[in-house]
DNA sequence: TTGTACGCGTTATCAT
DNA sequence: ATGATAACGCGTACAA
């Protein structure tokens, strides 16, 4: 039963008052090496760790921060949170997740949860409305909004460069000749799905092509769909872009599965560029986005939100990467690793 | 600013003692329904929520689990999230995450400085070691143990049944005929991997045929090292067995890589189920191990084990179900969805 | 039904 | 350098 240890036992136990083993613990200068010693010495043999929620109570911080994200599902969110706990464990934080699959309405239920028990927030909140009311958001707390389309509006934030990633893929696609291109689209209300979407439409109208798109929900359920829909259709297209790369392996294996060879006869293009994505054959052209180090940006950005060290990290956004990895016959051999 | 708040504004507001308001708010019956309301109004105009390491303080809960594993990374890690974050919110608990990248000693560590943050502890300790001094580990707080290897010893624990799983794998292989069976093991020191490798190791032993284990790390890559590996080798083996089912794409892809049918000239079977391998071409044999449910299960025992309602639900180990996808020649269609 | 007052475990401000 | 002691915000006997 070493639960029940308080800082009284240790204190009682090293001949020492409270204040001095909360010194010599929190390694104050203002201690005796000798007493340190004893006090160090009584707090190991009685198994003694610190109340968090007392101490968070009296030194008003918590050493934790929250993040909110709209669910814990796939790879995207383990990428994320692998750069987020990353940053956190190296500045000695805790890390509370809290997901909202409703929507705002439990977002704002679960963002105002976590009053005490966090120092700050990281919000990702890719839907199209306002993740709170502007200041039911903040109620002190600073916070740092991830894939918002708020990005600098009245909260720090961060997010990667969709339209310009999606501008580029199609820029690579029409540079490679392809012409009739069909896109694969997210979910209706999911922001960056709609920027990558922004991207491919504006493309097209700039190339005077009639833009062709179809339903998908950032699964690879339904990329297997949309390719099917696409092998039926009267005249195929050229080229697939979808606008993530689970969506764009789903369709990759639709083709495959039709015995339609890959990018021969249709290319295929995605975004994201999941670790997946470097294995799989046919190989797939995709727009790498650091997930995990947008992650740690954001982390980082809070930390130094927290320390008011800095006034303001450039928010700058994560410019997303083309990775080609088309391979056009069989090869014996590529990358290794 | 409305972050600090207090009960005691809110008495205020509603004229009435802190007392009340705690007991208004917490809805408990000795409050007059007029008053009641009065208190809900003024809570709410003020925007005020309870301060959680205040109230913990006082209560001695913190309505928050915490969840320790070995790193983020990965589908694994996401699914077991997701059912432990399901049943968490069904009882209003938060998520506390910590990783202990390093090994042991940083597990211990993270398991201690969340006393008094959490009401109670999932553990995954899939490596060889005990997770820690065996009343180290348990300072007062319920502990469920995830694929440890100590289940049932000292600790509540619950796990995959995966040397069950990887008999009936190999039994499901050697009845279609296969012998020369090739394994893509697992990390070293992965318990869940040892278990698996011992499964295989166990068939091929009654069976009489000379054992043939490659190295892995249950990633893609170490995946689609090993099929190359052996596309290169003397006499390639009629079936290979990967201890997961990234290492099992990893493989795929190289065989399709290097033209090698699948499973016409070498079958691939894998472990896990993971959600790509449902629309992968060619089609993958796997066992399917409901990791969410492995979380839900796990978080529901603690929460069990917390209310002190249960004595002890029976830790069932999950037993994973053999899922046949060979797709021998190509097909037009198969499973929708 | 409602109010007063104490305790939860720590940190921080005073004295000493 | 060390020791009392007052916050911190909330729950909850106990009293009224």
């Amino acid at each position: 039963m070493a639960g029940g240890v308080t800082i009284r036992d240790v204190a009682t136990a090293a001949q020492v008052s409270v204040a001095t083993v909360s010194r010599a613990l929190n390694g104050q200068a203002n201690v005796t090496a000798e007493v340190r010693q004893r006090v160090l010495e009584a707090a190991k043999r009685l198994q003694y760790s610190p109340h968090a929620a007392a101490r968070s109570l009296s030194s008003r911080r918590t050493h934790a921060i929250g993040v909110v994200l709209p669910d814990l599902y796939g790879e995207f969110f383990s990428e994320l949170m692998r750069g987020i706990d990353q940053v956190a464990r190296e500045h000695g934080m805790h890390l509370l997740v809290s997901s909202y699959h409703g929507h705002r309405d439990e977002q704002g239920m679960a963002m105002r949860a976590m009053r005490g028990r966090v120092d700050g927030l990281l919000v990702m909140s890719p839907y199209a409305a306002l993740p709170a009311s502007s200041d039911d958001i903040a109620p002190g707390l600073p916070v740092v909004l991830i894939n918002s389309q708020y990005a600098g509006e009245n909260f720090l934030s961060l997010g990667v460069a969709n339209y310009e990633g999606a501008r580029a893929m199609m820029a690579h696609l029409i540079a490679r000749g392809y012409r009739r291109i069909a896109f694969i689209a997210g979910p209706e209300d999911n922001f960056d799905a709609y920027q990558r979407l922004r991207g491919y439409q504006d493309a097209m109208a700039e190339l005077g092509v009639e833009e062709w798109v179809l339903p998908g929900a950032f699964d690879e359920a339904s990329g297997h769909r949309a390719g099917r829909a696409v092998l039926v259709a009267k005249d195929r297209p050229e080229a697939v872009f979808a606008a993530n790369d689970m969506m764009a392996l789903g369709c990759l294996f639709a083709f495959s599965q039709a015995g339609v060879r890959v990018p021969d006869e249709i290319a295929v293009a995605g975004f994201d560029d999941i670790p997946l994505a470097r294995f799989v054959y046919p190989g797939l052209t995709t727009m790498q986005v650091d997930i995990s180090g947008l992650g740690a940006s954001a982390a980082r950005m809070l930390l130094a939100r927290l320390s008011k060290q800095t006034p303001l990290p450039a928010p700058t956004p994560l410019l997303p990467q083309l990775v080609v990895r088309e391979s056009s016959g069989r090869q014996s051999g590529s990358d290794s690793s």
